[in-house]
RNA sequence: GGAGAGGUGGCCGAGUGGUUGAAGGCGCAGCACUGGAAAUGCUGUUUAGGGCAACUUAACGAGGGUUCGAAUCCCUCCCUCUCCGCCA
């Protein structure tokens, strides 16, 4: 969310801002926070001169007069009109502010200075590529779904009898390669710093909402119909909620959480996209990387944050490239997002894998996650990051493509050898 | 699912419908005392909105109601805890 004064003082700033994304007009807020202004200014008098008859009154009695007398009365009869008033203005006033809310909460956070100005995906920035020497030069590379089919590991058609499509079932070696990259991720990111957190990825609509996925994206998430509760489409939400309405000591700063959870998304309207494989699919794995700190810092620890995600796809050898979006592909809350993209060598491009943001305040105002700092008066809300640590089953695709030898089998890498407890996977793997 | 108890400030915990934004304690900060510290004493210490400011408004789980006046009374909802049942 953003400040409602910095978008009263600043207007012209927050306008261009937003448009830097696409097309928003602040004006119907503005005028609302203008009217609810002055409703508030007339209610507080009403509501002072309401408390001061409530004390004279109670002074009066207290004192021995006759609560019957006319000095009393009349009070009370001013005390009555005031309340006829106030029932008048109260109304309206709530009615404007939950209006003022929700324009609010629909309107996505500024992109960042440094953020490249752009419409959409296509006017993204390169900012870095690795690996180079990893790409495989098989010209007769398989994609990942083949490979882990005939390997015995990945089952899709019988998943579809389960659930749906775009659902996934591992099998023997699959499951297990699944379960060393979850550890792999995770002893890596503890290693780094990140507790680790194993939140309820049952959430309710505070949460979502607190995150940026609601009110907006309702129909990205599952619901579940009788609760108030929905499927975590990232740990990010859960996470990130652990600390909403908190107020957080500021040596506490920075938090840092890394979160292994399944995330699920309804990827509604990208029916016709991904549609075989690991890369789009309802249910996946996900090792999540959530940061708490201090305003000062969050531009440093995003940074660090991207080298965290990145360390991973070094250390498995999986060549990528490091990609800023523009102001037009940037995600509802974010400021600033760096993308993973893990090379695909079946479809020879690049596939998301990692995403890597700051929400500077925007997140924390959602959800009113502040810090105090000793001595200073009052609280400033905390900036909030996140990325991918990295996104499991994206990840398998990328071994079992990258690493696939024309005999069919898949090398194991180096760094997960020790965790799978073996060095190749071979039909019949189990 | 059945029965009961309860939700008050960073934490614990009082609270009679009338100057209670809230006693007391803990914690924290400052000052005093000390060579220094402990102990002790004094002072201060919620958050949010409006106003240049003086100041003012709101908030005791949430939302309604009664009243001149509600943390306190009434209604609805939410949540937590305990016991029983069921269950991994």
């Amino acid at each position: 969310m953003l400040d409602i004064k910095q978008i009263r003082e600043t207007p012209q700033i927050v306008q261009e801002r937003l448009n830097s994304r696409s097309d928003y007009d602040i004006q119907p807020l503005m005028q609302l926070d203008q009217q609810i202004r002055e409703l508030e200014g007339m209610r507080s008098q009403l509501q002072a001169r309401s408390n001061e008859i409530g004390k004279l009154v109670g002074q009066k009695i207290k004192a021995g007069l006759n609560p019957q007398q006319p000095e009393i009365h009349s009070l009370r009869e001013e005390g009555n009109q005031i309340k006829t008033q106030l029932s008048e203005l109260e109304p309206q006033e709530k009615d404007l502010k939950a209006q003022l809310e929700t324009l609010l909460l629909a309107l996505p956070n500024l992109p960042s200075a440094s953020t490249p100005i752009g419409e959409s995906e296509t006017e993204n920035v390169e900012v870095n590529r690795w690996g180079d020497e990893y790409i495989p030069q098989n010209p007769d590379i398989l994609p990942h779904w083949e490979i882990g089919e005939s390997l015995g590991i990945l089952n899709f058609e019988r998943s579809v009898k389960v659930a749906q499509s775009r659902f996934v079932t591992l099998i023997g070696a699959g499951a297990a390669l699944e379960r060393a990259l979850i550890q792999f991720m995770l002893d890596r990111q503890i290693a780094a710093g990140y507790v680790e957190v194993m939140p309820p990825i049952l959430i309710n609509t505070q949460s979502l909402t607190a995150t940026g996925q609601l009110p907006k994206f309702a129909e990205e998430s599952f619901k579940c119909a009788d609760d108030d509760l929905w499927l975590a489409p990232t740990a990010e939400v859960p996470v990130t909620n652990l600390y909403r309405n908190e107020i957080i000591a500021a040596e506490e700063l920075p938090i840092y959480h890394c979160a292994y959870t399944p995330c699920f998304r309804r990827e509604a309207g990208s029916y016709g996209r991904d549609t075989r494989g690991l890369i789009r699919l309802h249910q996946f794995n996900k090792i999540e990387l959530v940061k708490f700190v201090h305003p000062s810092t969050s531009e440093q620890e995003h940074q660090q944050l991207v080298q965290n995600a990145e360390a991973i796809l070094q250390a498995l050898q999986l060549p990528y490239r490091v990609i800023e979006l523009c102001t037009g592909d940037l995600g509802f809350s974010s400021a600033k997002t760096y993308d993973l993209e893990v090379w695909l060598p079946s479809a020879g491009t690049y596939r998301e894998i990692s995403s890597c943001s700051n929400f500077m305040d925007f997140q924390a105002r959602r959800g009113s996650i502040r810090f105090k700092e000793a001595g200073k008066k009052g609280t400033q809300f905390v900036h909030t990051l996140n990325g991918s640590g990295l996104a499991v089953g994206r990840t398998m695709a990328a071994i079992l493509e990258n690493y696939q030898q024309p005999n069919g089998t898949v090398r194991v890498p180096q760094a997960l050898q020790s965790y799978l407890k073996r060095d190749v996977l071979t039909n019949g793997a189990s």
